[in-house]
DNA sequence: GCAGTGATCATA
DNA sequence: ATGATCACTGCC
């Protein structure tokens, strides 16, 4: 990791997650195994917020799945839906707000489900913290992005959750037209690699 | 529009 | 033990 490489620690997750998961957008998702390391630029995420919001699944109380919420900010929350799809969240706020941002997409790559397989992420990583030695890791890049590039919509398949917390748009996506210059800055040779 | 696929959790 | 429920994707 070059010197400009910024790892987002700590400190970055321990905010309610409506705050962190707008900042995620133009983040780099860093997974590194035994063979390459694979830089996605997040362009999509999802906030979860606590026990009071329905589409999350801490509000089901503590249980052996949502205890990685119940746990310090910047560990990974991986869960399997569907039978199918490994889904990707990195634990956000403190103890007290039990919270996840799912990682929705990445550039050249859409939908969770088919994020993770790119990434080769599974259960593994479950509780895991967000550092290099994990092998998955947030890196800022220095790519800023501007407000006005954040569309903000009701986070997906959460009907169940009822009017309120399903209608809360905690979806955070990448405007489309935002998305080429920042690709460039991330390629081999570009700028920022 | 809906099948596929399996962990998870409440109910018993 | 059993069954319902999924923060999804791909093919019809």
């Amino acid at each position: 990791m070059r010197p400009e490489h910024r790892l987002l620690k700590t400190d970055f997750f321990a905010r309610p997650a409506p705050e962190v998961a707008p900042d995620l957008l133009g983040k780099c998702l860093v997974r590194r195994t035994d063979d390459e390391e694979i830089v996605a630029i997040i362009s999509e995420a999802e906030a979860y917020e606590g026990t009071e919001d329905l589409a999350c699944h801490a509000s089901k109380g503590r249980t052996r799945r949502t205890e990685v919420m119940f746990g310090p900010p910047g560990r990974f929350y991986v869960y399997l839906i569907y039978g199918m799809h490994q889904m990707l969240n990195v634990v956000t706020n403190t103890e007290d707000s039990p919270s996840a941002v799912l990682i929705r997409a990445v550039h050249l790559v859409s939908g969770p489900g088919r994020l993770t397989r790119v990434l080769a992420i599974d259960g593994t990583l479950n509780g895991l913290p967000a550092v290099p030695a994990s092998g998955l890791w947030f890196e800022d890049r220095g790519l800023t992005v501007p407000s006005t590039d954040i569309e903000l919509s009701p986070r997906i398949g959460v009907d169940y959750a009822g009017p309120i917390w399903s209608a809360m748009p905690w979806r955070y996506t990448l405007a489309r037209d935002s998305l080429p210059g920042l690709t460039e800055l991330v390629k081999p040779g570009g700028r920022l690699s």
